[in-house]
DNA sequence: GGATTTTGTTGAATCGATTCATTTACTCTA
DNA sequence: TAGAGTAAATGAATCGATTCAACAAAATCC
């Protein structure tokens, strides 16, 4: 039997070389240092390269740095468009500098998310962009200790010891019960997952201090998770409370567009009776029953500037100083909140 | 001044190894077949490896068998929730198999599509799974050359030498006509993306067969991209039309979610002047303005099944045997549709 | 009790690209 | 023309884990 190849026929640097006449250090050079090459020799070696179409082994090439070009990105909820338009923007500032993302869903899980951590590090990911699924950041320590630089995703660094990029969720709370207050509403029930989660409990803050500002009643319904379901499992809630409110306070976009229908079926009137104001402004919230009034994050932003800080941190390590990025949020007014009757 | 270490503390394998006073190769036994090891040994072995918080370095590891344990998931639109959904899904069965998804966004361009290709052959995927931007699948082959798996998701292979999954588009496109049809429906506007994408295509497949079969009329209004701005741009078009039609069947949901609205802010009721079926069946449609109807695909089943397929043939690659599996839309019916008046 | 098998462990070779000290071939200069 | 200097190319060592032939020790057999 004739000795044809089988299999797949991957070339590598030595092959380039012996194709080229070259020696596998002058191939290595062309790839990484093309101007100490003679443009003759380069030629060739170009041509062999494609020729054979090579493509170099991007484990074999980072096993001595000890680092490759790419980072990971861990978010409790890729279904949440939210997250994926943050996910767009560090895809694309990633991709701008030659850097492959990994997008690894916690599913708001802790024991998730540390499984993919775990594999994000045999993986030599020179960084994460994360939104950790707790407020407690030590976990993250031991990327740290491993040289992978970490940046906080819609979450702010507490002891500043590392990057973060976030948006100001108490400001939120309070802007989104302001808006109620100056409405007339005086009983707002407060839709909320899990304390543990950062962004639930500060958004919380924000609404008690707007509520105690502005002498408001606020009535909390807590939820485990942050989906539309347990939106509508809130209405149940919502329905049994005694001294029924005018107004919802959803704290995000996929709780409020559970409310919504759920309210409806219950004959319950959107704005006229009930207002509704959500959280993220989804591309989806004007597309809902009832245009969804809710609070604007800049989310493509949030990514790109968390990227762009990461990646600095892992390609100028020596000289750089953590930084603490803030956006501020702001009201998105559509026709789910009105004027008390 | 002390020789403390500085910088990132990794511990190699040859660490560990020492630490156990054991040989690199008891270690690598230790993790790959533990079975050989004694109980002893193993015991120590592991202690050693706590001690030091080794994770193994993935680079390294595949180095020699030549493939890692990543697969490439490339998708046209991150944004929409149909293709999250289908990440979802491929996620789930990937991990479950302890593989790391690269999840990548070609935004329909075959530029950044064969953008990601390369990166993806660069960081020695095992696999990948793409809905291609275009119905060319030469561009696919220098993959299978590198002996990197392919499976086509949400798309069928023609010629059989791969793996695919997908959805009847050609029955989904028939489903929604016959839908409209049976509800008195003589003219109708069907809304669609450029023909170069198969699904595309195949679902006008499916429209013009059962609307000759119906005897209903078509008009088609062709726009460049599957997302709600589109579908509010369409309006115009479809507004301009002669014998205006009483019904829209948009390709997919985001563009019926752009048409909402802005047939809404026209003053047009629907379902009782135009009624609309979108494509997809994704999480927001029952919470659209008007609930919207839509040809159902079961998106996490479709990751499920590709990412199962494609880890089938990277690990059995000898025995393995290209399948086409299909699966069947259905119609999801709800309150944007209703009988002509 | 010697031969054979089993069990556990070893360590050198290997994967593919990078790095860098060294060699080779030229060009200048005094 | 010897010596210094530069440019280009070389190839062995390296990264960290896997693999596997070889070996040692213990267990089993006749």
């Amino acid at each position: 039997m004739p000795a044809s190849k089988i299999g797949p026929m991957t070339a590598s640097l030595r092959d380039v070389a012996q194709l080229a006449h070259v020696s596998v250090g002058t191939v290595s050079n062309v790839l990484n240092r093309p101007s100490v090459v003679s443009p003759e020799t380069l030629e060739r070696v170009q041509k062999a390269i494609t020729e054979l179409g090579f493509v170099p082994n991007g484990f074999a090439r980072h096993l001595r740095s000890g680092f490759s070009r790419t980072i990971g990105l861990v978010v409790p909820d890729v279904a949440n468009p939210f997250f994926t338009e943050v996910a767009r923007g560090v895809e694309d500032a990633a991709s701008r500098r030659d850097y492959a993302v990994f997008l690894c869903n916690s599913d708001e899980s802790t024991t998730k998310e540390e499984k993919y951590l775990n594999a994000l590090v045999a993986q030599q990911v020179r960084g994460v962009l994360i939104t950790p699924a707790d407020s407690k950041p030590q976990r993250l320590d031991i990327l740290l200790d491993r040289g992978i630089a970490v940046t906080l995703l819609d979450r702010e660094s507490k002891n500043r010891n590392r990057c973060s990029v976030s948006v100001d969720d108490i400001r939120g709370g309070e802007i989104a019960i302001e808006h109620l207050a100056s409405l007339g509403h005086k009983v707002i029930a407060w839709v909320n997952g899990p304390e543990s989660i950062p962004q639930c409990a500060d958004r919380g803050l924000g609404v008690a201090r707007a509520a105690n500002e502005k002498n408001v009643t606020i009535k909390t319904i807590r939820v485990p998770l942050m989906n539309s379901d347990q939106g509508a499992a809130a209405v149940k809630a919502f329905l049994a409370l005694e001294e029924l409110p005018t107004a919802i306070f959803c704290a995000n976009d996929l709780l409020a567009l559970g409310v919504m229908p759920a309210l409806l079926s219950e004959g319950i009137k959107i704005p006229d009776q009930v207002s509704i104001i959500g959280y993220d402004d989804i591309a989806f919230a004007p597309s809902a029953a009832v245009p969804l009034t809710s609070i604007s994050q800049p989310a493509y932003q949030l990514g790109v500037a968390a990227a762009e800080l990461l990646l600095a941190e892992c390609e100028e390590a020596a000289m750089h100083s953590h930084q603490q990025v803030r956006f501020q949020p702001r009201l998105a007014l559509r026709q789910s909140t009105s004027v008390r009757n």
